[in-house]
RNA sequence: GGGCGAGUAGCUCAGUACGGAUAGAGCAUCAGCCUUCUAAGCUGAGGGUCGAGGGUUCAAAUCCCUCCCCGUCCGCCA
């Protein structure tokens, strides 16, 4: 028995070739034209088709039909095995039409033989790549704003190992800068206090409130400062935004207002809490050990918060990589030492400024890059007044540090740090590191919003991730219990986790990246068509069915397969592989979740129309149950590549 | 002002990289289907100037140009 790791490509690599054949042996005066094959948008037009008369035909001064016509008639497709006829349509299309019979005992055959590998085409390249996802500053809980970016990320360095590559997936703990201070700061102030529920939430209401007290008491000294100096205008605009933050100050001392009177209470202690933060900060980044302690602590306590998050949505990281030990070894000071002897840095006053356009012009990377010839790359700030570096200028280091030990990286971030992530490449194409330049991307995706306004953390104005888990797994814990009232609580919560966690990942991954994403609980809360439970209970019908019969089919009958729907599923589980291909090498998650969409969908279709276990001939049984069977396999593998758990019984 | 991204049914979105046959789903609305393999399901109906205008082409949601609208960036923040 034949075996084909992709079946569908296999029918058009036929139609290719006796395409070409039929052209050269027809038209030798012709140059071949590129052969374009397109499934066709309804099976009677078969499976394939070309539309390649229409050109050749204004060529040879012809119409389109006659040629096509000529040109299946000088068809032989008898030696090709899964070429059933070959037929001129339309205006001048030739459609290809499969032989089904042959078409489904190797699909199903394949599917069976290869099984839970079946789909993952292996790269003739493999390669080491990074893939950089979530790196939530450690400074509150993860939101459902940023909870886009592990999914996304996850289920890219998920399809590119099964790809064939060797993936790591890499954490960056920004906690160089001022608002790990700020947290630090507030901790420290409560006297280093034992977190009393989930660390990174408790972490978070700190920095919250240490950041609303603190920039009230900042903005108040502006305020004055400006009614010193007379200056309206600077005076205007510190009330606007003393007057919000007053307001945060009400909704945070009503939300947690033990905590609020603590810390306004030890913070009016100090006569400059500014200064206090910025002595942290700079000490910090000079390895001074009690800040060193004191953040990291603070850091690692919603570090471990995070790992129980993700640990839950099965997302879990080979390496965590952090800023500051960038700064405490030499390699920041590295990169400057070498980015000063390019004639791309200018120097104003101690402030280095990196030319990023000048790189694009000396180097001539408009065109390469794909920029437009008006994007006048703005410069970079690497390094301040003061000597102290800003965090794109660590993130060089860190780009550099990446590549020693992948060839390629892939950045997840959020669209609005694009111009940073060019600069970004830009410096490395100044460093004369093209090849890391080059292999360098920048996966972008868009904000996930609430209705009416952006998610702010340091306001606290955010929906956590727990929190969409939590009641996504509640709703489907309602939902299982009314339709299965008689399984057991075990059960019932076993069914309710994987559901709950799993239509929430799929409402994450499912839209393009490049879409902004307006949050409501209707798009995670969704167990209908188009979502993870969807597929899910798809799943485990075909599991039902598969789990009544006492012994495997013998030797089905794959010819009795006529249906349409039947044939439509045959096509899609043998187009598995090519999609997968085809997500992987564009990077488009959100095919996958498409897909499995599509493929339950037309099962379901099928379930209803058809029965299996009692279909009219117990041969038509055993060749349905294959099918099924198939079907079951693949869709456990699709939704094993966007990390949904593939259910027996729900 | 400039860059980048988006604009497809009342709502949420596929389809655009590589132009092809009547532009597809879901939600919502309406009408049906559980003595038959799991009704988180299925069937059917209505709903479209594919942001606007021009161009290229035998053929444009898809390519090119102009404009409109929304988001975002253009920090000695991260």
């Amino acid at each position: 028995m034949m075996i084909a790791p992709t079946p569908f490509e296999l029918f058009r690599q036929e139609c290719q070739t006796v395409l070409t054949a039929v052209i050269e042996k027809t038209l030798p005066e012709v140059a071949l034209p590129p052969i374009n094959l397109r499934k066709t948008p309804n099976i009677e037009y078969g499976q394939l088709a070309t539309s390649l008369c229409f050109e050749l035909a204004k060529k040879l001064g012809q119409k389109p039909l006659d040629l096509a016509e000529k040109l299946v008639a000088a068809i032989d497709p008898s030696a090709f095995s899964l070429i059933d006829k070959v037929a001129p349509a339309g205006g001048g299309y030739i459609n290809f039409h499969l032989n089904f019979a042959k078409f489904s005992e190797l699909t199903l055959q394949s599917i069976k033989e290869l099984d839970s590998q079946y789909g993952f085409v292996k790269t003739d390249t493999p390669q080491k790549i990074i893939v950089e996802h979530t790196s939530v500053n450690p400074l509150h809980p993860i939101h459902i704003g940023q909870a886009r970016n592990p999914m996304i990320g996850d289920t890219l360095a998920r399809i590119l190992q099964y790809r064939g590559h060797e993936v790591s997936r890499h954490y960056y703990i920004d906690d160089v800068g001022r608002q790990s201070s700020v947290v630090a700061y507030g901790y420290l102030k409560l006297g280093k206090p034992q977190p009393t529920e989930k660390p990174d939430l408790f972490v978070g209401k700190i920095y919250t409130v240490t950041c609303c007290i603190v920039e009230i008491n900042r903005l108040k000294q502006t305020r004055d400062r400006a009614t010193e100096l007379q200056n309206a205008a600077d005076l205007v605009k510190a009330n606007k935004e003393l007057d919000e933050w007053l307001s945060i100050a009400v909704e945070l001392k009503e939300k947690y207002p033990v905590l609020f009177e603590m810390l306004l209470a030890k913070i009016e202690e100090d006569p400059n809490p500014e200064e206090e933060i910025n002595k942290l900060n700079r000490a910090y980044e000079d390895g001074q050990h009690e800040a060193k302690d004191l953040i990291r602590e603070v850091s690692n306590l919603c570090l471990n918060g995070f790992q129980e998050t993700m640990n839950r949505v099965n997302i879990t990281y080979d390496s965590w990589d952090w800023e500051s030990d960038l700064v405490w070894t030499p390699q920041v000071n590295q990169v400057m030492t070498q980015l000063k002897t390019t004639p791309y840095l200018s120097n104003e006053k101690g402030v280095l400024q990196f030319n990023a356009d000048q790189v694009t012009q000396t180097l001539n990377l408009k065109t390469k890059l794909g920029l437009s010839p008006n994007n006048e790359i703005p410069p970079l700030t690497l390094v301040r007044a003061d000597g102290t570096t800003l965090y794109t200028t660590r993130d060089i280091a860190y780009t550099i540090w990446k590549f020693k030990h992948a060839n390629k990286v892939i950045n997840v971030i959020g669209m609005e740090q694009s111009l940073a992530q060019l600069q970004l490449k830009l410096a490395l194409y100044a460093l004369n590191y093209t090849k890391q330049a080059e292999n360098l991307f920048h996966f972008a995706y868009n904000l996930v919003t609430l209705p009416g306004y952006k998610m702010s953390s340091r306001r606290g104005h955010y929906i956590t991730f727990d929190e969409v888990l939590n009641e996504a797994i509640n709703r489907a814990h309602q939902e299982v219990t009314k339709r299965s009232p008689m399984l057991s609580p075990e059960e019932k919560q076993t069914i309710a986790t994987f559901v709950g966690l799993g239509a929430v990942r799929y409402a994450l991954i499912d839209v393009d990246p490049s879409k902004n994403v307006i949050f409501n609980w209707e798009r995670v809360l969704n167990f209908e068509t188009n979502s993870a439970p969807y597929v899910q209970y798809t799943h485990a019908r075909a599991t039902s069915i598969l789990r009544k019969i006492t012994n495997p089919p013998q030797n089905p009958n794959y010819e009795l397969l006529t249906e349409q729907l039947e044939k439509e599923l045959i096509l899609t589980i043998a187009s598995f592989p090519d999609m997968f291909i085809e997500a992987t090498e564009y990077l488009k998650p959100n095919m996958i979740a498409d897909y499995t969409n599509n493929l339950a969908d037309k099962f379901n279709t099928f379930y209803n129309a058809y029965p299996v276990l009692k279909a009219d001939t117990q041969q038509l049984t055993d060749a349905r149950l294959t099918l099924v069977k198939a079907i079951q396999t693949v869709l456990k593998n699709a939704l094993n590549l966007i990390g949904i758990v593939a259910p027996e019984k729900m």
